[in-house]
RNA sequence: GCCCCCAUCGUCUAGAGGCCUAGGACACCUCCCUUUCACGGAGGCGGCAGGGAUUCGAAUUCCCUUGGGGGUACCA
C-alpha cells in the first residue's frame, strides 16, 4: 500500500467545520464545531467555517442563514470563512467549481481518473441486483476499458439522449489493506478492494462529497479533520485521494455520535435539533456549549461546571470518548438553571427582556425589573419561563383562577386571615423596609396562632399573586408596594365568601 | 447481506493489569435548612452486556457471542 505521508508537526493547526445548508444548525455539528473550536483555540490554530453547498437542490440560504447566526450565537466565531474571508477563500463549494475542475483533470492527467457512461437507472439496477444477490454493491468498472466506454458513450441513453459522463476515481490495484491512524479511536482498516471506483465529478459538473472535501481540505491547508463518526467511512476514499495528489495526510479524528434516548440517530422526529431551538428555549449560549462540551468529552480537572476558556485551556482530543453520546435534556436544564440562578442580575436582565413584550414595562424602572428578577429567578431553568414567573408583579389586578379560589381562598378562615392582614398588618407594615417587613409578616402569622402558617401564606398568596408558589412572601409585598397590596386584598376579600352562608 | 465503529449506574462520564468491595455529575429517594415552590447542605439507590482465554491478579489485554450505531448513492 502506498505509504500515507503525515503533515510535518510544524505545520499550523487549521481545522474546519463544514456543514451543509440542507437544515437549521444540528446540534450533532454543533458538538462537532465546539471541539474543533476547542482544538484550534487550543493550539494557537485557525478555525475555518467552509459551507458545502454542492448539493444544490437541497441547499438554501436561510439554513445558511441559520448556521451563521447559530454558530455566532453560542460564540463558535471563525477565523476564516464567509462573512470574513481569509487566505483561503471562498468558503462556499459553490463557489469553487473551477478549481474542482482543475483538480479533477490532474487526476485525469495522471491517470487517476476515467468517465464513466453508465446512467442512473443502470446504476440503479446494478444495485438491485446485487442487493437480490446478497452481495456488496461496487461498481464494476466497466469503464475502465476504453472499449467498453468509448461504445457506451455512442449509445444514447433510456430517453433518446446522448449519455452524459461522470468522472469516477480509480482505485489503485495495489491499495490492498488501508490503515489509517485515528486520533480518538487508533488503527482503522479498511480493505480497499471494496470500496469500488467512486465518482468525484458528477454528470452534473459538480463534484461529489468526498472529492469536493479533499480538495479543499488540502487547499485549505486543514492540518486535522475532526468529524463525526458518520464520515468514517469516507476517510478511505479521501485518503486515496490524498495520495493520488501526493499529498500529505492531515490527522482524522472521529467523534461518536449524539443519539435520542431511543439510541437512534438524533433526527427532527425526536423535536427540538437545531440549535436555534434551544436558543429561543431560553437556554443560555455558554450552558449549552458547557453542556454539548460534556457530551463525548471529559475535563481531566472533573470540574463539570465551568466556563469554556476553562474547558479549551484542557481541551485534548485523547479525551475524546468512543462511544456515542445519547442526548438528554436534564443536565442540560440543570446547568442553564445554574447559570441563571448565578450570573449577574443586570446581565439576566438584558437576556430576560425580550421575552417580557408581552408586559408594559415603561412604568418600572430598571431597579424594580432587578429586583423582580432577583426574587422569581432561583428555581428557574429556561428564560422562556420568566414570562410567567414574572407576571403578578405587573398590572394592579390579578386573575385568580375559580379552582384556586375554591381550594385556597374560599371559606371562613382564609377570610379571618385576609381580613386580619388587612386590619392589622397593612397598617403598620413597612413597605419601604424590606428586612422589617419580613419581621412583621413573622409577627403577624404568629399572632394567628391555631392557624397553620402554611395557610395563612397560601390565603395571603393566592390574594396578591394568583398562585400559592413564587417568590419570598416578603420581597412580594415589598415590590407590589402598598397601594396595589391593598387593592389585590380588597379584591380577593370579596371571594372569601360569596354565598349566603355567611355568619355575623 | 457486506464493511466499519462502539459497549462502565436511567443519562453524561472517570478508569490505560493490582490504588476499584468501580469514582464524579445529572436525575431519583431520604433527611437538614425553610414563610410556599425552590436553592443550598448531608446521606442513599444504582453499573463494568454474556462467555471463554492470558495473568499470581482484568472494568482495564486477546478471542467469540450478543446488543447498539454508522456506512454501503452521480446526498452531504
Amino acid at each position: 500500500m502506498t505509504r500515507p505521508l503525515n503533515l510535518p508537526p510544524e505545520h499550523p493547526v487549521r481545522v474546519r467545520i463544514a456543514p451543509s445548508p440542507t437544515g437549521n444548525l444540528h446540534v450533532g455539528t454543533a458538538r462537532t464545531a465546539l471541539f474543533n473550536y476547542m482544538f484550534a483555540k487550543r493550539h494557537n490554530g485557525q478555525f475555518i467555517l467552509r459551507i458545502e453547498d454542492t448539493d444544490l437542490s437541497r441547499s438554501k440560504p436561510e439554513y445558511k442563514d441559520n448556521i451563521f447566526k447559530s454558530l455566532q450565537e453560542i460564540g463558535l466565531n471563525w477565523d476564516e470563512g464567509p462573512d470574513i474571508g481569509g487566505d483561503y477563500g471562498p468558503y462556499k463549494q459553490s463557489e469553487r467549481l473551477p478549481v474542482y475542475k482543475t483538480w479533477a483533470e490532474k487526476l485525469i492527467a495522471a491517470d487517476f481518473a476515467y468517465y464513466s457512461y453508465e446512467t442512473q437507472a443502470e446504476l440503479d439496477a446494478a444495485r438491485e441486483k446485487a442487493q437480490a444477490e446478497k452481495r456488496p454493491n461496487i461498481y464494476n468498472g466497466a469503464c475502465r476499458d476504453p472499449e467498453i466506454r468509448k461504445t457506451l458513450s455512442q449509445q444514447p441513453d433510456e430517453t433518446g439522449q446522448p449519455r452524459k459522463p461522470s468522472l469516477r476515481f480509480k482505485i489503485p490495484k495495489a491499495a490492498g489493506t488501508l490503515t489509517f491512524k485515528d486520533l480518538v479511536r487508533g488503527d482503522v482498516s479498511f480493505d480497499t478492494a471494496l470500496l469500488g471506483d467512486f465518482v468525484i465529478m458528477k454528470s452534473d459538473g459538480t463534484p461529489s462529497y468526498n472529492f469536493a472535501v479533499v480538495v479543499d481540505d488540502i487547499t485549505m491547508a486543514i492540518s486535522h479533520i475532526i468529524r463525526g463518526e458518520d464520515h468514517i467511512s469516507n476517510t478511505p476514499r479521501q485518503i486515496l485521494l490524498y495520495n493520488a495528489f501526493e499529498t500529505p495526510l492531515p490527522q482524522f479524528a472521529h467523534v461518536g455520535m449524539i443519539l435520542a434516548s431511543d439510541r437512534s440517530k438524533l433526527s427532527k422526529r425526536h423535536g427540538a435539533v437545531a440549535v436555534s431551538d434551544y436558543i429561543a428555549q431560553g437556554y443560555l449560549p455558554e450552558s449549552f456549549c458547557n453542556f454539548m462540551a460534556l457530551m463525548g468529552w471529559s475535563p481531566p480537572d472533573g470540574e463539570e461546571v465551568a466556563a469554556l476558556s476553562h474547558f479549551i485551556a484542557q481541551f485534548s482530543l485523547e479525551r475524546i470518548t468512543h462511544s456515542p453520546a445519547v442526548f438528554e435534556m436534564d443536565k442540560l436544564n440543570f446547568l442553564n438553571g445554574k447559570r441563571i440562578r448565578t450570573m449577574a442580575v443586570p446581565e439576566l436582565l438584558l437576556l430576560v427582556q425580550p421575552y417580557l413584550t408581552q408586559f408594559d414595562l415603561t412604568h418600572y424602572p430598571n431597579e424594580r425589573l432587578l429586583q423582580i428578577l432577583e426574587a422569581v429567578r432561583e428555581p428557574l431553568t429556561r428564560l422562556n419561563e420568566f414570562p410567567d414567573a414574572v407576571s403578578y408583579f405587573f398590572g394592579r389586578a390579578i386573575a385568580i383562577e375559580a379552582t384556586l379560589i375554591d381550594e385556597v381562598l374560599t371559606g371562613e378562615t382564609p377570610h379571618q386571615v385576609l381580613t386580619a392582614f388587612q386590619l392589622e398588618f397593612m397598617p403598620t407594615a413597612a413597605f419601604d423596609n424590606q428586612a422589617l417587613l419580613t419581621d412583621q409578616l413573622k409577627a403577624f402569622t404568629k399572632q394567628l396562632k391555631p392557624i397553620k402558617v402554611k395557610t395563612i401564606m397560601w390565603a395571603i398568596r393566592a390574594a396578591l399573586t394568583g398562585r400559592v408558589h413564587g417568590a419570598e412572601l416578603s420581597t412580594i409585598l415589598f415590590i407590589l408596594g402598598k397601594e396595589t397590596v391593598a387593592h389585590r386584598l380588597n379584591a380577593a376579600l370579596a371571594l372569601c365568601l360569596p354565598t349566603e352562608k355567611t355568619t355575623s
